[in-house]
DNA sequence: TGCAAAACAATTGTCAGACTTTTAAATGTC
DNA sequence: GACATTTAAAAGTCTGACAATTGTTTTGCA
């Protein structure tokens, strides 16, 4: 691992570069320790303070975690599903919340990508999948619920979709897509005209799932879909007047 | 912005999640100055070194950029496409590398989010991501290519495919799993046969988009989910004679 | 006056060294 | 052998300094 003197860039950016590419290229691997702080500043000939910034940069990507104490130090970090459905959704959302997507955009790839969960959800649901599901659905017809719980209650249900495929990859790629839509989501008033329709299509899907009717599941999330641009678009419609 | 001083985290940890929060809160917006760390430092009450690793933290999440010299400082990044893709192809690589993921599993992944693709794409292409798709199955035929090469032409026709799509967010969801399978699929030997094969498969594919045969589209890909598959089942018996 | 060069000021980047806190191992004591 | 104490290694934090960078302002000269 070395480092170029010359480069423009900082050095704790060069540093934790040589680290994270002597990692995914394997050279490093799970939980091995790193050097100490003092060993790597004494081996990059940088004070331990450019090193540190170069280890928080890591830890902030997950790619390491640290210990204090004797034989404490750096550990290569595996990085787990959680850690990284945490990553995705921050990264979604912020995405989408900064870089001015359309609802109806962010709304397609998110619905796209649950009709391509269906099939392999209709053959791999557990009873747990579907219990979740049906829950969510209680939930959502509690009178008194806050827009933002019914948004939550909603995130919940479709993860539970994802879930049930069976992938945890693909769990993991669809985390981003499902909850990075959430602020956007938050913006609706749900009526309780709206919310009796949500429902209605939620149990469609979650009857499909369990008939194991991978075609009505699909249909139902388009529909779905359609019926929650509809409801963007109304809402935008008034806040324009 | 408050942090706990009888948390057990780190200062740095804690100061980069305030902010990180105010950011996706919408208290800090888009190329908002954020005050220097001198200011920062006595804000939180902590040295100037403590905030500066909080920074650094946030800095490789492509939150903040920072910029030196007279009003200079860190601002609050536009988060845009192009570096939440190569956030979420590193942190795919990693998952799968690090977690014992089946070729199988992220292979169907990947798949079963290119065909939820292909609807779209076969609405919306344009020439220019035909035009794509072809030059790369012409290099995917010539001679001498070696594996890796074959490899990298593999990642950019998929992606070609599913820019093709025409939404952004769909494009940024999927590029963690076509690109982060690509350290799997380098452990497969592509022999002339096999290549053969999977440029005919290719040609097929790029040939429904361009007459947009949706249902063609994605017949084909499942056969090449099932082919490669199949070349992996193959190399991983060989290889544990 | 006009403009180029120099000085200035604010800010991040880097360094050296000290001290604090945490933690596991080694050692000692009963 | 079990428990308390000591020790050493390491990360975490702080202080103060200086270097490098970069707009702004001032100065000096034609």
């Amino acid at each position: 691992m070395k480092i170029d003197p010359n480069a423009t860039s900082d050095l704790s950016a060069q540093i934790a570069k040589a680290i994270r590419d002597a990692i995914v290229a394997g050279q490093l691997i799970v939980d091995e320790r790193l050097p100490s702080e003092a060993e790597l500043s004494e081996q990059f000939n940088v004070s331990r303070a450019t090193v540190r910034e170069a280890l928080k940069r890591l830890a902030a990507q997950s790619l390491i975690r640290t210990q204090r104490g004797a034989f404490g130090g750096a550990f290569v970090n595996r990085l787990s599903f959680e850690e990284a459905y945490g990553q995705q959704i921050t990264t979604s959302t912020l995405l989408i919340s900064m870089n001015e997507v359309s609802f109806e955009t962010a709304c397609e790839a998110r619905y796209t990508l649950e009709r391509a969960c269906a099939p392999l959800a209709v053959d791999r649901r557990t009873p747990d999948h579907l219990a979740t599901m049906r829950a969510e659905i209680v939930r959502q017809g509690q009178p008194g619920l806050s827009d933002e719980s019914f948004c939550a209650s909603d995130v919940a249900f479709h993860r539970a979709l994802v879930d049930a495929a069976g992938n945890p990859v693909l769990s993991y790629q669809l985390a981003g897509a499902v909850e990075g839509m959430q602020p956007l989501m938050n913006m609706i008033t749900f009526t309780a005209r709206s919310r009796e329709e949500i429902i209605r299509l939620h149990t469609t899907i979650a009857d499909a799932i369990e008939t194991r009717d991978a075609r009505i599941a699909e249909s139902s999330l388009s529909e779905l879909e359609r019926y929650t641009n509809q409801l963007a678009r109304d809402v935008f419609a008034a806040r324009a007047k």
